[in-house]
DNA sequence: ATCGGTACCTGCACGC
DNA sequence: TGCGTGCAGGTACCGA
C-alpha cells in the first residue's frame, strides 16, 4: 500500500487524535509488535496523551506527553478511526473518546513504542518535499547503484516507494536501470523535478488505491488514474505510444517506457 | 561500507 | 472446484 502520499494521507486522517488519552491497548498479534511484549506496551501506554502527529517518510509518530508510539504501515497497513475489529486486526487503540483500529494482512507493517525518538526513523534520509535540489544531487552522485535501487533506498531520501520511483523516473525520461553516480546533471535536475512533482500531485489526488488502500475514514485516494507506468505493463506509452516495458530491479518490478527512458544516453 | 539477494506473510489472478 | 505459480505499496538481515 502505502508510500509517502498515501502515509502522508493517513497521517492528516488521524490529526483529531491529537490530545486524545489512551484509556487502553490491545495487541491480538505479537509480529506486528517491535520490541517489548504485548501487555509490557499497553500497560506502558495506558493514560498517556496524544500530542503532535508527524509523518517521517513513511513513518507515522506520535509523540506521547513523554515517549513515541510509532507506526509504519508495510504492505497492507490500514489505521481506522472507528468500525469494527475484523481478521486482520491486530491493534486496538481505545481513546477517552473512540478507538482506532490497526489492520495489516500481510503483516509485514509494525508499532512500536519506545520512550526516545526512535532511531530507525532518525536515520532516514531527507524528506523529498523538502531536501534542496544542490543536497539532493550531491548525494546522488556518491552511490554508483542503479537509479532506481537508489530511490527506493531510505536512507537516500525517505518516503519514496515503487510506484513513485517508477512515475519520477518517467517524468525524468531516466531509464531505471541507470547508474545513478553518472547521470549527468541536467537529468538530475529532471529527476528531482519530477519526483516533487508527482509526490504533490499524489498527496493531492488522496494517494493512490491500488487494490486497497483507504485512509483512516475509509476514503480511496484516486492518484492511480495518473499513473503514466507503473502496471501499465503492455500498455501504450502517453508521450509516445512505445509499449510499456516491466523489468526486475533490486527485486522490484520497474515498469518505464523503452523510448521514452533510453538506457545509454545519459 | 555498499551492494544484491532473500525472508517475512496473506490474498488474488491466472492457467490447467 | 481445486491446485500450483507468480505477483503485490514494505523493511531487515545476511554474506560477498
Amino acid at each position: 500500500m502505502p508510500e509517502l502520499p498515501e502515509v502522508e494521507t493517513v497521517t492528516r486522517s488521524i490529526a483529531r487524535l491529537k490530545g486524545r488519552r489512551i484509556a487502553g491497548v490491545e495487541f491480538r498479534s505479537r509480529r506486528i509488535l517491535r520490541g517489548a511484549p504485548p501487555e509490557r506496551v499497553s500497560a506502558r501506554l495506558e493514560g498517556r496523551r496524544i500530542g503532535a502527529i508527524q509523518r517521517y517518510g513513511k513513518f507515522i509518530v506520535l509523540a506521547l506527553d513523554s515517549g513515541f508510539l510509532t507506526i509504519h504501515l508495510g504492505m497492507t497497513g490500514r489505521l481506522l478511526l472507528g468500525g469494527a475489529a475484523g481478521k486482520h486486526t491486530h491493534a486496538i487503540f481505545t481513546f477517552d473518546r473512540g478507538r482506532l483500529l490497526y489492520d495489516d494482512s500481510r503483516q509485514f507493517g509494525c508499532i512500536e513504542f519506545s520512550e526516545e525518538f526512535p532511531a530507525r526513523v532518525a536515520r532516514l534520509g531527507p524528506e523529498p518535499l523538502e531536501v534542496p535540489f544542490e543536497e539532493f544531487a550531491a548525494r546522488l552522485k556518491r552511490h554508483k547503484t542503479r537509479i532506481k535501487a537508489l530511490l527506493l533506498n531510505q536512507a537516500f531520501v525517505r518516503g519514496v516507494g515503487n510506484i513513485y520511483a517508477d512515475e519520477a523516473l518517467f517524468r525524468a525520461g531516466i531509464h531505471p536501470m541507470a547508474v545513478a553516480s553518472r547521470l549527468r546533471e541536467a537529468r538530475v535536475r529532471r529527476l528531482f523535478d519530477g519526483m516533487v512533482t508527482v509526490l504533490t500531485e499524489a498527496i493531492a489526488a488522496g494517494g493512490s488505491s491500488i487494490s486497497d488502500y483507504i485512509d483512516a475514514q475509509g476514503r480511496k485516494g484516486f492518484f492511480q488514474f495518473s499513473h503514466r507506468v507503473y502496471q501499465r505493463t503492455g500498455e501504450p506509452c502517453v508521450k509516445c505510444g512505445t509499449l510499456i516495458r516491466r523489468v526486475l530491479v533490486a527485486q522490484r518490478s520497474s515498469h518505464f517506457c523503452p523510448k521514452c527512458q533510453r538506457p545509454q544516453v545519459q
